[in-house]
DNA sequence: CTTCTGAAGCTAACGCGGTTAGCCTTCAGC
DNA sequence: GCTGAAGGCTAACCGCGTTAGCTTCAGAAG
């Protein structure tokens, strides 16, 4: 093999870079040839389009994500766990738009598509966290997805410069995990009673 | 004035139109063009460019999506005012995915954007709402900026397909809205107290 | 009824960005 | 040293947004 200043890896890093920076929106080609010190076509010989390249940017953010998570909940449990899990969460989005986006932009290519592992593995740590509050079977389903919208609003709103009045955003998202926290409380509290 | 085919408000209901059938991103000139019976470049005569076209859709949806959820709360309060906004709001976002999208992708232009008018009716609807709660003040905005982030994770979620398991999507909804509901009067309940 | 005017359509053409084709250089392994 | 492929480059293509400039026709003015 020739010099190999290049690989689909280092693109794709540094494309994830870059969308953190300027926004995934305005990835093109030609900024991240110039970036990386190459001529646009070059960049073909290591990503096949730049459908691909997204997709990939897609992947690592969804991995990294989930190691972020997963890492925040090991560990704890219950409130602490929720608590710190989000916070990753939060963190990573902020530190990370771009790829975020990406990740929002992506639909799986098929089904050895490897975007869906790594977003099983965020469900999975999200399924772990929420069975220490031992609710009823039924309502996991439903926790899970208020929980998933609950984060993912707040971490887009918050990337789309959503929070305009100037209280403070750190203080609303620490109230906003211990409003979810004593609502799960509740309901493992109560069982079923919560739905109807 | 000669024959007035079409108008600025007749391209864009089109736009609106087709961006909530082929999606937001999808969108091109061209194939507004075609379906207005026109060529591309004579699209220019009404819309200065397609940023300014897309502006234009993110008024339209939040005006529109405005009038529904006052339409929703109108007349009621407390959880009925809860539910019945929150189900105009998922049903908006439901019908017109590509509107909603649009209204997301936009930032204001400047002071005197309409979009601006418009999304505070928004919000002046969900405080209303809120305000029947009888929060302690100081949590008033984190309540809200909660609410907002479920509501608006809810449906970009359920837009993008984000909800793979094959339990009723519908039942999550009420769930979630009751989630919020018992929260929310807990809160009013122990005061201050549900921050800490 | 004719003439004038301007709005609204059209064709032609530009420019930018993604992409492809094909060439050239460089280096790993024989 | 030879060879072959990896990885870079230039040139060129294509689609799409956009602009320039011509044409047409509805309605106002005389």
């Amino acid at each position: 093999m020739p010099k190999a200043r290049l690989t689909p890896a280092s693109v794709t890093e540094a494309a994830a870079a870059l969308v953190d920076e300027v926004g995934f929106d305005n990835l093109s080609m030609g900024l991240l040839a110039e970036r990386l010190g190459v001529k646009t076509p070059s960049l073909y010989k290591h990503v096949t389009s730049q459908a691909e390249l997204a997709h990939r940017i897609a992947v690592l953010a969804m991995t990294e994500a989930g190691d972020a998570i997963r890492d925040g909940i090991q560990g704890r449990s219950g409130s602490d766990a929720l608590a710190a899990g989000a916070q990753a969460m939060r963190a990573y989005v902020r530190e990370h738009p771009g790829r975020y986006a990406a990740a929002n932009a992506t639909r799986p290519t098929g089904p050895d598509d490897p975007f869906i592992p790594a977003s099983e593995r965020v469900l999975a740590s999200w399924a772990a966290m929420l069975s220490g509050y031992g609710l009823d079977p039924g309502q996991e389903i439903h926790a899970m997805r208020t929980l998933r919208s609950v984060l993912h609003g707040f971490a887009t709103l918050e990337a789309a410069g959503g929070f305009q009045i100037d209280a403070s955003v750190d203080e609303s998202f620490t109230w906003l995990i211990n409003f979810i926290d004593q609502g799960l409380r509740a309901g493992a509290a109560s069982g079923s009673d919560a739905v109807r």
